[in-house]
DNA sequence: GACTGGCACTTGACCAGGGAGAGTGCCAGT
DNA sequence: ACTGGCACTCTCCCTGGTCAAGTGCCAGTC
């Protein structure tokens, strides 16, 4: 018995049972593949890949699914990567770059990524702490109120607008400003956070409780782990595809979709190139009949936050990584050109 | 027959329906309502009911359900309002008084809707056109950049960078800053931008290109449909709610989600009070068995945008209804006080 | 005249039983 | 090492029969 064509039956297993979501028998199978062999050969094969862990009978003598497992060899070893077509890049590029500022960069990613891949997609905002400072607005307003703005160099624009204890001079604004701009720009938000702690003491005292409070401003605003965790999802619609149980196929999805916490989680540490976590790998009980594909998307290579899909386990996957990868180079591309 | 005792019936259908998801017998309708008679009294009110039109039965000889028209009586006429618990309107209160800023307290009553109602809870964010202006900030970046903010009454932020053909003086800045923030501030946003166009003329004509670059940027970020059509959708694990069968049931409520055109046509123009839409009178056919309730929410008696919530038209009104309620007038009360 | 009890009737929901079909495992043969 | 053949095992689907819930109608009662 050849290994390779072991390899290939599973293959062949894994392409007919997403397209057509039946258990496969060797029969079908022969149809739709030129294995030149017969089909007590391919069951054979078969006994020893369910022997081996990557298929499995959903009941005694019907036909095969892959397995987790099965997946995953698919997707390590055998899935050929699926070039987009022309028509695809174009109609990303096209529908990116009438993209105005960096929320309407990441709605429309995640649109066109749902409408891609036919599931759902999820699209974290640019991260604020891997981000560096480029420009800071100290603006006084009416009364005491002083306006905050933040712009990082990923485009984000963070403002804030705050009330001070008594109403600041012209020119202490002015000095805040020059001194803070001279101590963050440039810095990533963490660091420019520990720069602008320690900037309060060159202040006059007398100074200080105006400059203390727009200084802890700043520093919550740049660490803030709400703004960091910013989520966009979307193609919810295509929960369709995910199965006919509402209960154990779709339920859990819309769940992990409401708690942004477990979201984050299923997109993973943005760790540079393609991740696909397949049923159990996603760390989720509950999400045993689903799959996470996901990429980190940055400026040139410093990954900036993470981008993907989530679809059923029996999903297209050469197909998705494709789309997954292709929306993260463009948007990567995106906010560098901003 | 007393015309009463018929709209009793058909409060008590409602009721029963609502609760059990079930059609309603003469018999089991008795059991749990005390009404004096004996269930053959009952069978000819509810046929005269079912001529009428406010009942039907899914098949010849079921129980009976209410049709939309039966739906629409029990909200006009019938249904009690039923007040909040003092938990709930603490669990509101204490929700939203936690908001840093209007995106923050949009999303919090999102949440906290969904919960209180258990369904698709969906809140606009208070419209710019309806809004008035605050203030307006010009702010020279690096190069030839210039950093435009606006700050609306509802305490919304817009932000936009532009890039000028040359770069401009600090005192040029600073003129059309004055110009602008005299000519604008107090304004509503739709003649704002009208000022806004006349100003131009008032500037040396070496100046123009620039002051017309920012001014036509600011004309479009005052009448910017995109930022005023924002939308925050929450609570959509609760589809579970609206029946089991995928297609009909909760598809066609995921697409509306999907497209804010949609959504926006559902919520309804912001006509102040509640406003209840059950079935057809969606307008959206594929929505027949869905229901909005929805309400203007804004400052004083000023409406500044809608919320509501998205369920089955056998849903529990009297309940929704009130939850719609209170959270439009905390949200209203939480702007104000920004 | 309004209500009630009784009765015949209708209908979907819920089994049980019985092919049909697809697929398997295994074995003897090439 | 592969193949053809065969017995076997499941699910799927159809049929038929029973059951319970509910109805409409009618004659009778207060």
């Amino acid at each position: 018995m050849s290994d390779d064509r072991r390899l290939d039956v599973l293959r062949a297993i894994v392409e007919d049972y997403v397209a057509t979501q039946e258990p496969v028998g060797s029969r079908s199978l022969l149809d739709r593949h030129q294995l030149g062999v017969s089909p007590a050969t391919i069951r054979n094969d078969m006994a020893a890949l369910e022997d081996e862990g990557y298929i499995m009978q959903p009941y005694t003598s019907a036909g095969r699914i892959p397995t987790d497992k099965g997946y995953r060899m698919f997707v390590d070893r055998l899935a050929t990567v699926k070039a987009l077509s022309p028509a695809e890049r174009r109609a990303i590029e096209t529908f990116l770059t009438g993209a105005v500022d960096v929320d309407d960069v990441v709605q429309r990613s995640v649109r066109v990524l749902a409408q891609l891949t036919n599931q759902v997609a999820i699209v974290q905002y640019p991260s604020l702490t891997r981000s560096t400072v480029r420009h800071i607005e100290v603006v006084a307003l009416e009364g005491a109120r002083v306006l905050l703005v933040v712009i990082t160099s990923s485009g984000r624009v963070e403002q804030r607008i705050i009330e001070l204890v008594e109403t600041p001079s012209e020119q202490l604004i002015g000095d805040i400003r020059s001194r803070i701009t001279g101590a963050t720009v440039g810095q990533r938000l963490p660091e420019a956070s520990l720069r602008l702690a320690e900037m309060i003491e060159t202040f006059a005292p007398n100074d200080r409780p105006i400059v203390t409070s727009i200084v802890t401003t700043l520093s919550q605003t740049f660490t803030n782990e709400r703004s960091d965790e910013r989520i966009a999802v979307g193609g919810t619609a295509n929960l369709a595809r995910f199965g006919n149980d509402f209960d154990t196929a779709i339920k859990p999805v819309l769940e992990a979709i409401e708690e942004q916490v477990v979201l984050l989680k299923l997109l993973g540490e943005a760790t540079s190139g393609l991740t696909v976590r397949i049923g159990s790998e996603t760390g989720n009980e509950s999400l045993s009949s689903t799959a996470v594909v996901s990429s980190a998307y940055g400026l040139d290579d410093q990954a900036l936050a993470t981008l993907g899909t989530v679809g059923p386990t029996r999903m297209d996957y050469p197909a998705t990584m494709a789309a997954v990868g292709a929306v993260a180079r463009y948007v990567g591309r995106m906010l560098a050109d901003n």
